[in-house]
DNA sequence: GTCTATATACCGATAGAC
DNA sequence: GTCTATCGGTATATAGAC
């Protein structure tokens, strides 16, 4: 219908620079990301990526709220299943690290953010941090009220939670570069994160009554 | 002794350039960092500071090495009392989560480190990552094989440990904004990380024929 | 929508006076 | 040991042709 007088690959062009981006943004943080590097990974021309994003930061706000976009996506396919607060927090755990996994780039800019203390954070990516922390009280609230979990400090908890999440995923590289200096460690693989993190966590917080084994 | 001709304050000087380029590389990390913000926060020229300290390499090099120093004090002090598996490892989490906190740049930059994948870490860091490793995995298996613990992963568990306790104290000043964000949620004291990790981690790894209760 | 060329500012590092 | 001044390179961002 729009009179178009060249080629079309807008949709997949700005797919393509936010792709590049994110990697970009992984590697060095938002400071140290170098917008021509950018530009060529996607295999764009530099003012081309301009035309499309606009600047530096805005590049960064659609990388960050389309990774936020995948995290809520997969965190409601989680909470949509019902069952006890031990199966809800497993789903929760299950779902955020699958996605963690799948796209690497988003643990280690997150990273990034937590260690500049979330200088480049906009109050709206905030926000949805917060989302995320909501979910998790909820089904610790939920368990403690039924006597699946001890009382413990959702924040703290939720904090170790996606901490460890985070770290584990965006290390998995750092991993294998220790094991070539450590072969007599065995260092696990990367799709048993969210297993491992689901016992241990759901162990801690297990009400003494209750006398689980997984 | 020595024929000076200027002021001598050398020793307080590099260690002013570290402390502020501990700073730098943990706001920015280390692509992000700026050497003539750096030289402007440690008051001193940058001239100077290359004088003293060689290039930004060298200087990422010493702020790291200074920084395991501490840890590797602390956990040396920590090890030296015996007592159970337990007490073993109550003692290395508060030790290492009070020099994160007396220190908050280190695990800021540790932060910066592994979201890079470790791209700026020598080889010499890396080896002293796996010392602590190797001290945390020991008591481990110590537990373990006194049935105080049950079995679990040793380099996830540390990597559990270590990326809980980086990111909750990393994330202090985060935790602040968030708190004012949503005054609803209480948001838990920085003194309470290594009490609160300590745990749930020991809960976590506990012997289902202990019946713990701190 | 896509490119080349460039403005403007900044960064890491050094020369050389004192 | 400490400074001023500056080099050479690179960064973000844009102007303007097609």
């Amino acid at each position: 219908m729009v009179t178009e007088t060249s080629s079309r690959p807008t949709a997949t062009t700005r797919r393509r620079i936010l792709d590049a981006a994110s990697r970009e943004f992984a590697d060095w943080g938002f400071a140290g990301a170098r917008v021509d590097e950018i530009a060529l990974r996607a295999g764009v021309n530099k003012a081309l990526l301009y035309y499309h994003v606009g600047n530096k930061e805005a590049l960064y706000a659609s990388v960050l709220a389309r990774n936020f976009d995948r995290v809520e996506g997969a965190l409601a396919d989680a909470m949509a299943g019902g069952g006890s607060a031990h199966d809800r927090l497993s789903a929760v755990i299950a779902a955020i690290n699958e996605i963690l996994r799948k796209h690497p780039d988003h643990p280690r800019i997150m990273l990034h953010e937590f260690a500049s203390a979330g200088g480049n954070l906009e109050p709206e990516v905030l926000e949805r941090m917060l989302t995320v922390l909501g979910a998790v009280a909820g089904i610790l609230a939920y368990g403690v009220r039924y006597g699946e979990f001890r009382s413990t400090d959702p924040v703290m908890t939720h904090l170790t939670l996606i901490g460890a999440s985070l770290v584990l995923n965006a290390i998995a590289p750092l991993r294998h570069r220790a094991a070539e200096i450590s072969p007599e460690i065995r260092f696990p693989d990367d799709a048993d994160v969210a297993g491992f993190l689901a016992d241990l966590l759901l162990h801690g917080i297990a009400s003494p009554r209750t006398g689980e084994t997984t």
